[in-house]
DNA sequence: TATTGGTTAGTAACCGCTTGCAAAAAGAGT
DNA sequence: ACTCTTTTTGCAAGCGGTTACTAACCAATA
């Protein structure tokens, strides 16, 4: 008994009227006399009739799907962010197509071709840094794109973002205001734009307004997660660095369980500042103080903008800077 | 300059030969002779055509696309397993549709049909368990379905597990072994299936086994989070609880902190084990002992096995249990 | 040379829906 | 009753592919 799949032509047959009409009813379209659209809807729910959306797609040229472009799935700051589109998405009825891209393997191009042959009504593009390839691959197309927490120098696309300066320079700040000597800055790769533009920038400017000077030495490069925050406070404290602002929370996290197994008394001796406020900040004892991005409402703002781009609705600012502030934790003082 | 999109009668015109050609070409059909194939394919790259996947999935009634429906987006635990999926989902050329379902709120029939609606090749379903909705929209239709990590009694649809109730069981006899007296289990809400019939179900067994007797105030339902977890143990402590088998990490992650915080000795006079083995298990303060679910391979193999359903290959074995270890860390002997 | 059979390529129907256009129906006005 | 509008409805042409069927081609075999 294969159950046979309804199309808008049964339903059309069996409402005696055409599918043109049905298709009106489906839509809403408001051109349908009252009693005809009853009799519609009484044979749809009769039928269970559900359209096919890829037809439906196919004629309309829209998907009602968008596509989500993030690094990692299994990190919690990526999940924060993708939460608030979500929850915006299925307000306005969108699915998500999701796809990871590990920047180092050269699938960019591709997951993003992929995305537009699927149709995909717009894209959102969560990493730190725009690279070149999917600059490249939006400019070339009229699908809507929306950078969520992604750093873009040359401001072409739309974005939501934090002042990631701001950010960190009050981070550095609070250390020295705490009386510390030697701060540093541990991040994941110096030369993408996030951290050199805005980072390493904001770190200098904040030793420079002190009156201290900048050390490259200083900037730690760190890709590696928990164990890589753990190895690298060893070398910290051989350099002699008494507060560390960290990006990656669970590097963080490394740092402040390897001081802990070093004896060094945290904050007293040493402070610490993750630039990613998720659980495992709060969690983790000594807490550790945060610069509290709102990636939800990163997250949400964003596709809220998408939205209005895909409905082709004026946007008020296409380069959105959103509030952050910095929870305060045990890490400092 | 709009640019226009391609289409597949472009290539056809440009490389003189008709759509059919073309189209055996891209789908690597073999009947097409060598120099006409590499015509055609000159013409694809000049002109950089890429199908349209609606279009096609129209046409052939496969959208290279499946459907995938977690409880939360930001939770690590199935962020490790749409890792899995993601990773052989991207192998076999699938893009994934991620949906989150909050169960509580009624969306679920909807959420289905809605990736239905998109003529999903195939759906695979992560929760603790599988709810009558989502039952039935599965039975009423033809669409290849998995259950990763998600108990069905009836096991009517093909699914990857581990075996809970050993897990369990081992994890409380493990507190026995070390001398504890009064074990306690921690989960979600007792009346959902893998929990009543197999987390509780083990927890009785274990300690009948034991000559110990089952007390139904042992059971303690909790769906609060880290908060949640924290306030459980002064509940824990009161009723003389001396070791705790906690479900959700950031759970468990309270309850350690909370006895921490109460001076309570872990493991000596404390004993916890997390039932979900993600980063926070390691990272905290003692670092919690955890049943570690291979969780990127249940996605992996759950995904795998769609792929064989899609494509109608024989199964083997619809029920696929993982094994599982258990990780030592600090929270216990 | 006629027959056969395997390749290669084209024709056109179809997938299920949207939508511009025009016809039919229903109101309105005189 | 008749014309002029305004609404409601149907027709049919796509949307961009896939694929069954058929025809053309070509070499091999009888």
């Amino acid at each position: 008994m294969e159950k046979q799949e309804i199309t808008i032509y049964d339903v059309a047959r069996e409402a005696q009227v055409s599918m043109a009409t049905v298709s009106r009813v489906v839509n809403g379209n408001k051109n349908v006399r009252d009693d005809t659209r009853n009799k519609v809807l009484e044979v749809i729910k009769r039928l269970n009739y559900q359209p096919n959306a890829v037809a439906r797609g196919l004629a309309s040229k829209k998907s009602t799907t968008i596509g989500l472009i993030v690094p990692e799935l299994n990190n919690l700051y990526f999940s924060e962010l993708s939460k608030g589109i979500d929850d915006i998405a299925t307000m306005y009825k969108y699915n998500i197509i999701i796809t990871s891209v590990d920047t180092s393997v050269n699938r960019e191009e591709e997951v993003i071709q992929g995305l537009l042959s699927k149709q995909v009504d717009g894209v959102i593009y969560m990493a730190n840094e725009l690279s070149e390839i999917a600059r490249k691959a939006f400019e070339r197309n009229r699908t809507p794109f929306v950078l969520a927490g992604t750093v873009d120098h040359d401001k072409t696309l739309p974005s939501v973002n934090i002042d990631y300066q701001a950010a960190i320079k009050q981070g550095i700040t609070s250390f020295l205001a705490d009386g510390k000597k030697h701060p540093a800055l541990v991040l994941g790769r110096a030369d993408v734009e996030i951290n050199a533009a805005h980072r390493i920038k904001a770190f200098k400017d904040a030793l420079t307004d002190a009156g201290l000077a900048f050390n490259d030495s200083d900037i730690y490069e760190n890709n590696f997660g928990y164990e890589g925050g753990y190895q690298v406070f060893e070398k910290l404290q051989a350099n002699g660095v008494d507060s560390v602002l960290v990006t990656r929370d669970v590097v963080a996290a490394g740092v402040v369980n390897a001081a802990f197994d070093a004896n060094v008394k945290i904050p007293e001796d040493f402070e610490v500042i993750s630039a990613s406020n998720t659980i495992i900040s709060k969690i983790i004892r000594p807490s550790i103080t945060s610069i509290k991005q709102p990636l939800y409402d990163i997250g949400a703002v964003s596709m809220r903008l998408l939205t209005k781009m895909i409905n082709r609705e004026e946007l008020d600012e296409a380069h959105i800077v959103l509030p952050f502030t910095i929870e305060n934790r045990q890490s400092t003082k």
